[in-house]
DNA sequence: TTGGATACTAAACAGCGTTTAGTACATTTG
DNA sequence: CAAATGTACTAAACGCTGTTTAGTATCCAA
């Protein structure tokens, strides 16, 4: 009998339904506005209906995170017809930081709230989104050595201290911890500085 | 007549016993549960009297935001005796590691919540305390420059460089996205990490 | 047809930041 | 000294929040 199949399909679309409406609601009006009881006038379903699909608001969050997660490596995705490795590496730079800009409220969820981790936590999964993305960086770095572009041979350490002062430079901005060089030329100063990272890893790597 | 300077030094007090009552609670429970409510319990006056004393929740923050920056300037003070810039340099971001993983809460109040933020921007006012500590790292970086031992001479670019650097690894590890490597030696690797960028930076700037 | 699972919701719980209206007391003024 | 003004404080409410409970319909299997 198809009626379980049915039913099951329906139980995905119910959550995908109400994912798709806490999507539109988090890229419009941002985190703080994004409730549960907005979500359900959204959808015109009661609030309670939310938490018979997600355990929590957390688990929500989750999906949102994994979805944060798929656009960005799409935007990176641009970057694979690059031949040259470092090139590359260089261009995953610019990405990133565009993303990162250009979203904030993703780029927060997906590397600065406690929720979407806390969520994978109690069921001790593992971060599977941030694991792909960073062995896309992982993946270039390799290849990188391969060219001889870098003498350093530890993909992991090198992987994560780009990332560190990729992430670090792009909070820096996105938390408005720039807004201390009273000019207003932020935007530029990032710039600024990854063009000297670049150089930096070019020459000491 | 001196009434109105002691009324003044009452209103001091008052909001030294509010700010007092806030750290107290936020060092021990955090953010999430340090509320107005619960501080205004723990003096034993009513929530409302607090907003005679503060405009709102992100103003008291800014007040936590200062001490903060404090306590951090304090514990660079003990980089000083180093004669040697770069040695001193490297101390300063074992300093910088040490107090990120050892105060997280503190961390986030200081280079990642909006809140503090926003009682700055309605004043126009702006951000001292991380200015006064982003000079401490200008200093030492151009104490080694003049020691040779960089070759770039943007000063402020590259301590911006180092910062974004430092506050990427500490975030990385605090905001729990280094749980994606499953062993546990999260630590280890904020360490292996920096000295990679020591190396980094020593050679190539 | 009946009985139990299923889908849904109204209402409540317990918390939040903040404001309003009003009281009690301190101080100044006539 | 009494009346008027100003100050310090708070109870209660407003409008939110995430979440749970209890109850009502509806669907489906026996």
């Amino acid at each position: 009998m198809g009626i379980a199949e049915r039913k099951e399909r329906e139980k995905e679309e119910m959550r995908e339904l109400i994912l798709r409406a806490a999507s539109k609601i988090f890229l419009e009006d941002g985190y703080e506005k994004t409730s549960i009881r907005k979500i359900a006038d959204a959808i015109e379903y009661s609030p309670a209906t939310i938490y018979l699909y997600y355990r929590d608001k957390n688990e929500l969050l989750h999906g949102l995170h994994v979805e944060a997660f798929q656009k960005m490596m799409q935007e990176f995705a641009q970057i694979v017809p690059i031949s040259d490795p470092f090139a590359r590496l260089v261009e995953m730079g610019h990405q990133y930081i565009k993303f990162g800009t250009q979203n904030p409220e993703l780029y927060n969820l997906m590397f600065l709230m406690d929720a979407p981790m806390e969520s994978l936590a109690c069921r001790n999964e593992i971060w599977d989104d941030g694991l792909r993305t960073f062995d896309a960086l992982q993946a270039v770095v390799a290849d990188c050595i391969k060219a001889g572009y870098f003498k350093e041979t530890n993909v992991e350490n090198i992987s994560l201290t780009i990332w560190s002062y990729m992430h670090g430079l792009v909070t820096i901005y996105l938390k408005g911890r720039m807004k201390m060089f009273e000019d207003n030329r932020e935007l530029e100063r990032v710039q600024q500085s990854f063009t000297l990272f670049v150089k930096m890893i070019k020459t000491s790597l």
